[in-house]
DNA sequence: CTAGTTGCAAATCATTTGCACTTGC
DNA sequence: GCAAGTGCAAATGATTTGCAACTAG
């Protein structure tokens, strides 16, 4: 019942908090669930939903600020939200296609820890992008 | 001599481009070396030199895309650049003063290669950036 | 009822582009 | 001399904001 997480965050339930959550949680369980305001808006539209554009950024940003959504900078200007599935990750990002895969290693974390505590930095938060392309067999959809 | 760097980046020998280079090589140098288009610009003015904005980001531009500098996508919207040092390393920026720190750890270079190895990526480039805040000995200069 | 929300249009910010005017080579 | 480069103003694209009209609690 996603409107208590709404609710939880101090925001009133309303339609669009309502749908858009529902769209961003449809995509959770896609191949696609990175996306950007403008995906979101365009989901909305297919499903007759009169919702603007700049609601939609204003409900993710608060989403966001709510811990219900994470935002991400990869290349390319637009920041691509996804659902916050409570624990962290980093994005292996296919420059051909767009797909995006997920990562987690405990190594790496580690290291960047000792990093940080060696230089002083008392860390909040980090981001670590790999930019490639991907193999073929998986290189399909050539979206955008 | 850096009217051979754009010569050989197959650049006209201009007078924008000297003094860009110019201005990021002092920056180079100093603990302030990564910089927006835009104090790249106001560094121009207060030499005296008139250098248009639009200018500065096309300059800029193509000196990325000759290898000369380096473009990053810190938080908060700016493009960051800085003079390209020949050997990669990573970034980590205090989010109350603005420093950056660079660094560079074989562990998590190799974690990642082989990560994207598993995975059938073929890495062409990536980005680790620890956020967080330094210890208020170093954290002392608040600017912009 | 009324503070929080929304939609829309207009504003903003970083960056890019069109074009007439220079300037290296 | 002429292609390449520049300045300026206008265009762009992503995101934000002002404000009057709505709506959840």
């Amino acid at each position: 019942m996603e409107s208590q997480d709404i609710r939880k965050a101090g925001l009133k339930v309303t339609l669009p908090r309502v749908k858009i959550l529902e769209i961003l949680e449809i995509l959770e369980a896609s191949e696609h669930k990175h996306v950007t305001a403008e995906d979101v808006y365009r989901a909305l539209l297919s499903k007759e939903e009169e919702i603007g554009l700049a609601t939609v950024y204003r409900v993710l940003t608060q989403f966001e600020a709510a811990g219900l959504v994470e935002r991400h900078h990869f290349e390319g200007g637009q920041s691509v939200f996804e659902l916050d599935q409570g624990h962290h990750h980093d994005h292996i990002v296919c420059l051909q296609c767009g797909r995006v895969e997920e990562f987690m290693d405990q190594t790496i974390e580690d290291c960047q820890s000792k990093i940080a505590k060696k230089r002083g930095f008392e860390i909040s938060e980090h981001s670590l992008t790999i930019y490639g392309t991907c193999v073929k067999e998986k290189c399909q959809y050539r979206e955008k």
